[in-house]
DNA sequence: TCTGGGGTCCTAGGACCC
DNA sequence: TCTGGGGTCCTAGGACCC
């Protein structure tokens, strides 16, 4: 087994849908800003460096923000901004290296195995991104993305950090578990009636022990990941398996036609998307969330493709009756998935091809 | 202070076919 | 009359990430 020395950087825009609001609003330069919708059940999306001083983070109710820091500049956000910035960067970075994989809005993984002596050109790439679209970009190397992502993910922001596996199993060590992507609160709270909760105490776990928890896949998995071993490699082209939409009610409803309307409603913003992308799809799903918080999902296969509205709305409205939910709803959702190969798709439709049907 | 919206991947169990 | 295992497709729920 011939074992290549691969270099991966991860990048990641600072406080991004803040930083888009601080270019647009200068005065509140210096200030405490939140990105948050206005509903009674917003979030936070992002808050700049001066509101995480106050406790406020990504996620929190928007409420607690208020109370948290009420001087605090509250704007709401705006996703077009957002992406037409987020084109921006990677269009930049994309024309200066090759194998970039972007990671949702703000981040992206690049592979610099090929380039002789990749910090360099890294480092002019995160000036020439700040010069050109205001964007600070904080950036992670190591030997995979696991090491690059937990470098940029700690040092933030404006960070630019190189670390080797072995650097990153020492200097992380006393972090707790949590650190480590695929370790959420779940996992966290299972290692730690293990007594496992920093980095170290998972890097010195008996796998067996672990396996009876655990089973033995996931085990070594967390094994692998606390000893900073991630052979995963940066994806360019990722085509998408599901689209959804779903939405979250101001307060709960429990009202039959109301509930059909919104879930009619977000079928067709849905088969609207799969038109725009040329894409049919074959599992209808619907989601439902009570206001207990418990959540269903209801899903059925159909004979065809389709991307048609009155398709998608029939067979959602009809999972929702099947369901009746049995307490008011606070969430509903339609999703779409099992897509036609996009490659059989374009051949089917290319002119002048017929398709040969048996007699 | 009650917790958004858009995704991915994994597991487990049942149906069905060979 | 009782007993098989493998493979694939589908559904439902859970955990996690940005």
């Amino acid at each position: 087994m011939s074992e290549i020395r691969r270099v991966i950087a991860h990048l990641d825009i600072d406080a991004f849908f803040a930083s888009v609001e601080l270019q647009r609003h200068p005065e509140a330069h210096g200030l405490p800003l939140v990105v948050a919708g206005a509903g009674p059940r917003a979030v936070v999306t992002t808050a700049n460096y001066e509101a995480r001083r106050y406790g406020i983070d990504s996620a929190m109710p928007a409420a607690r923000a208020r109370s948290l820091c009420p001087q605090a500049i509250f704007i709401a956000p705006d996703f077009a901004a957002y992406r037409a910035k987020s084109h921006e960067v990677w269009e930049i970075v994309r024309a200066r290296f090759n194998t970039v994989g972007q990671v949702g809005i703000d981040e992206a993984y690049l592979d610099l195995t090929a380039i002789p002596k990749p910090l360099a050109p890294l480092r002019a790439l995160v000036g020439e991104l700040r010069e050109r679209t205001g964007m600070t970009v904080s950036v992670g190397v190591g030997p995979s993305r696991l090491v690059a992502k937990t470098a940029s993910a700690s040092f933030k922001p404006a960070a630019f950090v190189a670390m080797s596996r072995e650097q990153a199993v020492s200097h992380f060590a006393s972090h707790p578990v949590q650190l480590l992507q695929g370790i959420g609160p779940k996992t966290a709270g299972r290692l730690a009636e293990l007594d496992l909760r920093s980095v170290g105490d998972l890097q010195r776990a008996d796998v067996t022990l672990l396996g009876g928890r655990f089973g033995e896949r996931l085990a070594k998995a967390l094994h692998a990941r606390a000893h900073f071993y991630d052979d995963s490699p940066v994806e360019v082209v990722r085509v998408a398996k599901s689209r959804s939409s779903e939405l979250t009610f101001p307060t709960d409803v429990s009202d039959t036609g109301r509930l059909e309307e919104a879930l009619v409603q977000l079928a067709r913003e849905l088969a609207d998307g799969l038109r725009v992308r040329a894409r049919r799809a074959r599992t209808v799903a619907v989601k439902v969330r009570l206001d207990d918080w418990t959540t269903v999902t209801r899903a059925r296969t159909l004979e065809r493709f389709t991307d048609e509205s009155e398709t998608i709305a029939t067979t959602a409205l009809a999972l929702l009756r099947a369901y009746a939910p049995p307490r008011p709803v606070r969430l509903l959702g339609v999703r779409v998935a099992a897509f036609e190969d996009e490659l059989a798709r374009e051949r089917d439709e290319a002119p002048g091809y017929q398709l040969a049907l048996p007699i």
